[in-house]
RNA sequence: GGGGACUUAGCUCAGUUGGUAGAGCACCUGCUUUGCAAGCAGGGGGUCAGGGGUUCGACCCCCCUAGUCUCCA
């Protein structure tokens, strides 16, 4: 049975039973504590702790998932892949155990041609937890599973919680026995590898309390609602069903783990090391492929950061397995095709994955290139000096700072008969996670406790009056001080205010929160911030200016006319940037990110290289031209799917609700998902001026842009200085730049000549040097001053012209002279000198302390100097004296 | 968010106790040879990313800024 046949199974089976059909949501996780989607229940996990009322009782979903912690395991043992699908069904507080027990073992028992599963009853075996006298008698009423094939265990294995305070409760598993060639018999208990576990029923039933680890804290009370949450990981079912050995060689995977084995000439089965490698190829092209249909780009940190360390992992597997020619294009093609029939989506969004990964195996072949050569000298100077092993320093510096995998180094190492030390690698690698570590854990300090938010939101949703007015009135819901409710606020107190509507936008999707202020009856407050701790929630955090307030009060909520508009231009521009940007580079270039404020917009997008100054210019003119062209601006709600046919760019790393806000300029020209506020017409955005364009790693390009007034002024600035230098230049702004090269040039050749004519001045003076010479023991010397030096290049090409006139007898020539007021001394030699023992370099450093400074050099020339030039005769005596 | 590294001629890169900035390729000139990466001789080309500091003296050491790569969380 195929995989996305088991899925439809799955969703229909629940559906029969009145569950509600929730579609997979995002890989990107709504919970930003959370990089990845890494389990089935979690967008259901507001629901469960009650922070949000559930919108129906009962739900079922085959949910993608990612989960890269066991990262180094996949391949390697055969449980893990970093791309998961889970099969759940979820009550909120309707049914419990019983009815979880029975729907589990109907779909799994249930013929095939009646809907379900149709596995043998004979091989399935289930454990509880070991209180859980309540499940072993469902077991035994609602199923055929016999009593020897129920297991008892304790809370390390059989206890689900979120490992802090809040609901917990016991589980059952449901395992598969794959016979006695997998293992020894004895149930799940004495082998989880011939037991494959593939169902997990969860009965969230209590409260637990503070505790550590999976089995240390204390049950507080009952929940008094309960929650089911199982999950059936939906390519373990597969590979059992589809008779396979393992979910490398599942129908959506095995196509690309062939095409790997082909691509390398390997055969799969026939070598360890190169199975494991098969299989890392295999899951982690399809986990980027997801992961990249879901929006993430690569990049160096987050989400982008997990998954180019999936893709560079891929390469290195081939790498291993001999294939060192780009590859990507036809392992992310044959991932695809296995994928498409679950995932339809990929079809449309496949150009942009496979620009994506081409684009990220060309960027890392280049980086794999120059750490080739950092290894290769270094391998070099480790055999020139005798050693045996690379260190782990250098291997760590590859690593760290050229990107180059540990086991190539260790592969390309042995072919030049050297090891490496892993330990002392492992040991750096650990201290630089322990620094990174530290750092986050400061951070993160500040991170408040959304639970006291959860009980407002019980009452509803803060509804948003912001789109159609400035000024509401409203009712105070609930005030927060340091965390904590409180019924009333005084002035100089800071402090959340909930209300029940507000025209205060909170920060999301980019835009930043309002500015504005909140008064009633004898009490005024500033806004200082307004965010939305929990979805549909929103919280103005607010220092009381004047008077002093509680809950119950009347207010209005006002927002700042001017910031608003700053904010809607700025945010209209981000939208119109973004279109420009499309138009001008393709739809591959997709906005990643972005932040807006007034005055100011800043847009995040993939893109591999830098934007030339003409492509920068194209952007700004296409989005001046759809200012001037005075588009009409327009949001209207509508259903997901709609907005996708109708061609709206969705932004990634955000969740949509059913009914989406598709914000339009100019009809089809720009259409967004967006829930922010905009100008009613293009041309109130007024202006928009590109004032940078850098990277913010490889893939991924940042433009910033000032909009509106901001960018007037700052246009206005740089005429201004234009001018001025124009005018400095005694040009015009438009030759400017010619007149300054012309300048420049002429400056350049002015100097080389000034310092022609100069040294050639200098040059006359040869002769009386020459003429100064005197002979003191066997050398003939010239010691002496010399005036109208211009520098100290001049002094040492002079001394050297001077010495190779001397002729054929051992010769010292030591000139100084007085640069800015402190003096400088250069002495050389000839050959013969050198022979008879003089060293350029032992005069000058003597002579240079005698001038209050330091030198020194090498045998054949040598410079120095002070800070006294009184003593330069002192100096220049004490160079004789020494020769003698 | 925290680390590490890089930026030198048009290109690819060398350059250690801080003491005259180099190679290969490309370019120009001449000779030789008329053929597939030709040879020989000569030559031009440098704000050593930008700024500040330490020093008699900085490509080199320290600090800041910018650009780029990279690892970790």
């Amino acid at each position: 049975m195929k995989t996305a046949e088991i899925k439809k199974r799955w969703l229909d089976f629940f559906e029969s039973k009145e569950h509600e059909v929730v579609p997979s949501a995002s890989l990107i996780s709504e919970d930003p504590s959370l990089l990845f989607t890494v389990a089935g229940m979690v967008p259901f996990i507001p629901y469960m702790t009650g922070l949000i009322p559930a919108p129906y009782k009962r739900a079922t979903s085959v949910q993608k998932c990612v989960r890269t912690l066991d990262i180094e395991e996949v391949g390697k043992t055969t449980r893990h892949g970093t791309f998961f699908q889970m099969n759940g069904n979820f009550s909120f507080g309707d049914y419990f155990k019983r009815e979880a027990i029975s729907y589990a073992w109907e779909f799994l028992t249930k013929s095939v041609d009646d809907g379900g599963l149709g596995l043998d009853k004979e091989q399935l075996w289930v454990t509880v937890f070991q209180d859980d006298e309540e499940a072993i008698g469902l077991w035994l009423e609602l199923s055929e599973v016999p009593i020897e094939r129920i297991q008892r265990r304790g809370m390390a294995d059989n206890y689900w919680s979120t490992g802090q305070p809040g609901p917990a409760g016991p589980c059952s598993e449901i395992y598969y026995d794959r016979g006695p060639a997998y293992g020894i018999d004895g149930g799940p208990v004495a082998d989880e590898n011939r037991y494959i576990e593939i169902w997990n029923l969860v009965f969230m039933q209590y409260e637990r309390g503070l505790g550590t680890g999976k089995d240390n804290f204390e049950i507080l009370a009952e929940l008094p609602s309960k929650n089911i949450d199982t999950g059936m990981g939906l390519e373990r079912v597969a590979f059992l069903m589809q008779g396979v050995e393992n979910l490398y060689e599942i129908d959506q995977v095995r196509p690309v783990l062939d095409l790997a084995a082909g691509l390398s000439g390997k055969t799969y089965g026939a070598n360890l090391d190169d199975d494991v490698r098969l299989r890392v190829v295999a899951d982690h092209v399809r986990s980027a492929l997801m992961l990249i249909g879901d929006g993430v780009s690569p990049g160096n940190d987050g989400r982008g950061y997990v998954l180019r360390r999936l893709l560079r992992r891929t390469v290195r597997a081939m790498r291993l397995l001999g294939v060192n020619e780009p590859v990507f294009g036809r392992l992310f093609l044959t991932s695809k095709n296995a994928m498409v029939d679950a995932y339809p989506e990929l079809e449309t969004e496949y150009p942009r994955i496979n620009t994506t990964v081409l684009a990220e195996e060309e960027a890392f072949l280049r980086t794999l290139v120059s750490g080739t050569l950092v290894l290769e000298t270094a391998i070099a100077s480790t055999k020139s000096a005798g050693a045996k092993v690379l260190d782990g320093e250098t291997t760590f510096l590859l690593h760290d700072t050229y990107g180059f995998p540990i086991d190539l180094t260790v592969e390309i190492a042995e072919e030049s008969c050297l090891s490496v030390d892993r330990d002392s690698f492992t040991a750096l690698m650990s201290e630089q996670r322990n620094r990174a570590k530290a750092d986050a854990k400061l951070k993160k300090a500040g991170n408040t406790d959304l639970s006291v938010y959860g009980e407002f939101r019980m009452q509803g949703v803060t509804s948003f009056t912001g789109y159609e007015e400035l000024e509401s009135s409203a009712r105070v819901l609930g005030l927060i001080v340091d965390g904590v409710p409180v019924s009333s606020a005084n002035a100089g107190v800071i402090v959340d205010v909930i209300l029940d509507r507000t025209s205060f936008y909170a920060e999301s999707g980019g835009q930043s929160a309002d500015a504005g202020v909140i008064t009633g009856d004898g009490f005024e407050l500033e806004v200082l911030d307004v965010q939305k701790p929990v979805k549909g929630l929103v919280s103005h955090k607010a220092i009381v200016r004047k008077g002093e307030f509680g809950v119950g009060s009347q207010v209005t909520t006002a927002v700042d006319a001017d910031w608003r508009i700053g904010a809607a231009q700025a945010h209209s521009a981000t939208h119109v940037v973004h279109a420009a940007l499309r138009q001008a580079l393709g739809p591959t270039a997709l906005q990643s990110g972005s932040y807006n404020k007034p005055g100011y917009m800043r847009l995040d997008f993939s893109w591999t290289a830098a934007l030339s100054s003409e492509t920068k210019s194209e952007i700004e003119e296409i989005s001046n031209l759809a200012i001037r062209a005075d588009l009409a601006v327009s949001a209207s709600f509508m259903s997901l799917p709609d907005a996708r046919n109708w061609g709206a760019v969705a932004l990634f790393g955000e969740t949509y609700d059913e009914s989406v806000r598709v914000v339009q300029i100019g009809g089809p020209w720009s259409r967004e998902l967006c829930g922010g506020t905009h100008v009613s017409r293009s041309s109130q955005i007024g202006l928009v001026s590109i004032t940078n364009e850098s990277s913010v790693g490889s893939g991924s390009r940042r433009l910033e842009a000032l909009v509106g007034m901001e960018a007037l002024h700052s246009l206005t600035q740089e005429r201004v200085l234009l001018h001025k230098i124009a005018e400095q230049l005694k040009s015009t702004p438009s030759n400017a730049s010619d007149r300054l090269e012309m300048l420049l040039t002429e400056v350049k050749e002015m100097q080389r000549e000034l310092a022609a004519v100069q040294f050639q001045q200098l040059t006359l003076q040869i002769p009386q040097l020459i003429a100064s010479m005197s002979t003191v023991a066997n050398y003939s010397v010239i010691a002496t001053e010399v005036a109208n030096v211009p520098n100290a290049d001049a002094l040492r090409d002079l001394a050297i012209k001077v010495r190779d006139q001397i002729g054929d007898v051992p010769a010292v020539v030591a000139l100084t002279a007085v640069l800015d007021g402190k003096p400088a001394l250069i002495v050389v030699t000839n050959s013969k000198a050198q022979a008879n023992g003089a060293k350029a370099g032992d005069l000058v450093r003597m002579a240079s302390q005698i001038l209050g400074g330091g030198g020194g050099g090498k045998a054949d020339i040598a410079q120095g100097g002070g800070t006294d030039a009184s003593k330069i005769p002192q100096a220049l005596a004490a160079i004789t004296e020494s020769l003698r």
